[in-house]
DNA sequence: TTGTAGGCGTTATCAG
DNA sequence: CTGATAACGCCTACAA
């Protein structure tokens, strides 16, 4: 019960040197010798402050140093990146390392709509500017919102590729179109003449360009489009009798692109293991990306891995240099990182049965794998 | 090159409205109605702030002592959990939740030693200050520095069971004493009479709790300690051909703790795969705890689920309430959390060999499972 | 009903 | 070399 006393401040540490507050601020703040003083005065002010157990408080440095120090983080799509499936978690993890290291606190912006009183707060997006500085991520985005706060030159870091907003807003993205041209020139090679593209529903931007990633890979490899090679779907209709209607129409390779969640993907890996099929005996599946957490008792799949991690500290430093005005040239402000191809165990020559020279495309020399 | 405009400030929207910025104060904290503002003048300073996009500065408003919807996530432990491999991560993903539902943002405190001058500032913990109250966690515990966030009333709550403050520090721990007694009865039940418990080498209390339960469980199984029971290890020396001689002398069980990193316990999992025997024919291996991400190509391991998501909803949930000065009954201020025995595929009666009523430890009676 | 003034703990400036 | 003095953004008496 007894009243405890307050921290120290610099004025108690003033008082008991017998100097300034200004004077212990100098001091405390270890420019003393460019200043020039008493190395007296300097031993008795840290003296002092030692033997009160002063500890400058960061929120009075902070208002007064007019930053906080805060990189805010925030995701558009539903739901926060805090679940181990969701892709979103690996940025996390490469903005959280570079923010570390220089030395930048990070702010998670739940997007929260609380229960009661504020039925979800439609001024969401205004809380970021609490942060000096916010990294986006999310498949959608609402333009509007944040032209406005491009407008305000409030400084913008997407994770993801965007071209909605031009040239005005930072990015670092994942070069999908040249990493699906790899996927598909790959599956071309094992063979394949007859390649299908499943993707979400929405006209999410990586989602196009995906599939301009597919067909720049069909069209390099002399594969006309002689029968529809995109389907939309958001997975309920990939089913094994869909599947298996595929396969009997020619079809001998699948390409999904991941997301997210991936639901699409996840629905065709289950479709494919229903109607019975094996990789890549039966048919071949690669992915438009990775899955971060695979499915159990699934093999590696093929198709390419991307460098989210590195693409979060690249976000973050370039955030960083952006907030301290450092010079950043165009092509670091809207960046595109290179997907490794991972070959994988899904993707092998087709089956023989479909093999057959029965087209008069000019398909390469089939320089397949071992099956 | 264009200097960056600052957000907006309460100066700005009282300019922009045409009344004073103690009046927008007024406005912006609900209690116009009280005060007797007039609606034409409220309504004003709420469109400008819209207009705006005005966000109070959360470092401010805790300087003025108000709340800024923050909380804190710090861990003492050397990275933070951005590892998808480290079993903080789900709490985190519960404090998310959690704060998500109640309208708070998160500030996760990278812990970060400012590149330059000072290296790793001790006073670090000071920064937590920014949020309204903070969540830690970590297996070692800086206590000093801990005590004085305390003495400030500065709200706390720690993700694990700590006794170095007692009643002062509130935390969501999980009951590893009575999980650990039940894992070790289980393998006596099953008649292992010599258990070997491999344990990290650090003095954390959540390795002591386990040790405790584990020589509760032994105790109450009537297995007397003929030889040692417990061996500190932090993975280095737990060799196959360690393992080996542990199971010549005649252990037919071991079990491990899981920790952060589980060192010690994925060291073990090498080792005994590494002196070629099998679970449970060669020998039984239970966790004390469960790996977050197992290791590849293992079966489901004997042991014990750490409710980490819940726990972290929880944490979250009881600092918000101490923050908002709701009544906590000291059962909720320091609660332990059940853990769920998970049988697994890895523990089964001893091998035949060693099975032999060689002793004469009154041994329960072999209720022992179909191996 | 609104504006003025003082405080929260720092940092930074500028005469002396 | 030092000591006032003025920000920094906000809240809260208290005065008008």
């Amino acid at each position: 019960m007894t009243s405890r006393q307050p921290r120290p401040r610099q004025r108690d540490i003033a008082k008991m040197a017998g100097v300034s507050q200004a004077t212990v601020s100098l001091v405390l703040n270890g420019k003393p010798g460019a200043v020039g003083l008493a190395a007296e005065t300097v031993s008795r002010v840290h003296e002092a402050a030692r033997e009160l157990g002063y500890v400058a408080d960061p929120i009075a440095m902070r208002l007064a140093g007019r930053q906080n120090f805060l990189l805010g983080v925030h995701t558009f799509s539903a739901a926060f990146p805090v679940d181990i499936e969701n892709s979103y978690y690996p940025f996390l993890a490469g903005v959280e390392q570079q923010a570390a290291t220089r030395g930048y606190d990070l702010v998670l912006f739940t997007g929260a709509a609380p229960s009661g009183d504020h039925p979800a707060r439609a001024d969401a997006v205004h809380r970021l500017r609490l942060a000096d500085g916010c990294i986006l991520f999310g498949r959608t985005v609402p333009v509007a919102e944040i032209a406005r706060l491009l407008d305000d030159d409030y400084p913008l870091v997407y994770i993801g590729r965007r071209d909605e907003l031009g040239a005005r807003l930072p990015f670092v993205g994942a070069d999908y179109t040249d990493a699906s041209r790899q996927v598909v020139e790959h599956l071309a090679g094992l063979g394949h003449e007859r390649i299908l593209y499943v993707r979400e529903p929405d006209d999410a931007l990586a989602s196009d360009d995906r599939e301009k990633g597919v067909k720049l890979g069909l069209a390099n490899a002399g594969l006309t489009e002689r029968a529809p090679t995109v389907v939309r779907s958001e997975g309920s209709d990939l089913t094994p009798a869909w599947v298996r209607r595929q396969v009997e129409t020619g079809v001998t390779a699948f390409v999904a692109e991941t997301t997210d969640v991936s639901a699409a993907a996840r629905a065709l890996t289950r479709a494919i293991a229903g109607a019975g099929l094996r990789y890549p005996s039966d048919v071949s599946l690669a992915l438009l990306g990775e899955y971060v957490v695979p499915p159990v008792d699934e093999p590696v799949f093929t198709g390419f891995a991307v460098p989210r991690r590195e693409m979060g500290r690249a976000a973050a430093d370039l955030l960083i240099d952006l907030l301290i005005g450092a010079s950043v040239p165009p092509v670091r402000r809207q960046a595109l990182m290179d997907c490794e191809f991972v070959p994988g165990e899904t993707a092998g020559p087709p089956p023989a049965t479909h093999a057959g020279i029965q087209t008069r495309t000019k398909t390469k020399a089939r320089r397949g794998q071992d099956a």
